[in-house]
DNA sequence: CCGCATCCTTTTCGATACTG
DNA sequence: CAGTATCGAAAAGGATGCGG
């Protein structure tokens, strides 16, 4: 008879494999960039230093909400630096750190990799669609 | 008085949006390719075609449904192919085509990106919290 | 102007069990 | 082996109102 039953081993397979993952820096980071409020926030700042407001009118359709978690979680990886001016209203700008332009050249190719082959993707979603009807 | 209230204004401005939003190719794509098992799926196959159990194994973590859903996404998007062969018992190969392998590099390139920097990301979020208690 | 807190809806995702 | 079906938990996301 086995020491453990198999809901234990199941049990102790995910245990062991959760810690696994959390010590995985590519599972981390990945999921981390694997978002789409990150790309389009990085690449709206590429371009240059940006306020708060500006990011949201230049990022469209991302809630205030949004923008902010976004925000702060790059601000937090080191990808973006955050600057007050104490002044009336506030004044808070946003720039990409040298780390964070070093990410910013790779995620703007696949930026510009989705526009460039959008005619293809769309093609095959058509040719796609028709010959799987249902 | 105005002929529309400003839940009205609200929800027509809101409406004209989504339907700027669904044209938009760059945001279509890009939020598709924002995803977490795509960039994973693809950097498994760059490597060379995979069974569907393969590919499970080499992505760590990945339940049936998820992989699937993910598969058949990246087939109707023409980045991979898929191939029966009509043994016993049934073998299926997945494949980039040759405008997923386009997208594979820069996707790799952005893995990569994440393991050689996750370092500095892990000290920057290192100095965050000790800097912003609570 | 910038942003946080709250509520609530929608969607996503993993676990599980089952089929050809 | 290669999926499909179903369920419930979890998370994301938007709306809104308030605060510095």
């Amino acid at each position: 008879m086995a020491t453990l039953t198999a809901a234990q081993r199941r049990e102790q397979a995910r245990a062991d494999y959760d810690a696994f993952l959390r010590e995985c820096p590519t599972n981390q980071l990945l999921g981390r960039l694997s978002d789409k409020w990150v790309s389009l926030v990085v690449a709206a700042l590429a371009a240059g230093p940006l306020r708060y407001s500006d990011i949201g009118r230049k990022v469209a359709g991302v809630s205030p909400k949004m923008l902010t978690q976004t925000l702060r979680t790059l601000e937090r990886d080191g990808i973006l630096s955050r600057t007050v001016t104490p002044s009336v209203p506030v004044r808070v700008d946003y720039a990409l750190t040298p780390l964070g332009a070093s990410l910013a050249g790779l995620l703007t190719a696949v930026k510009d990799w989705a526009e460039t082959h959008f005619d293809e993707v769309r093609t095959a979603r058509e040719r796609y669609d028709s010959e799987n009807p249902g």
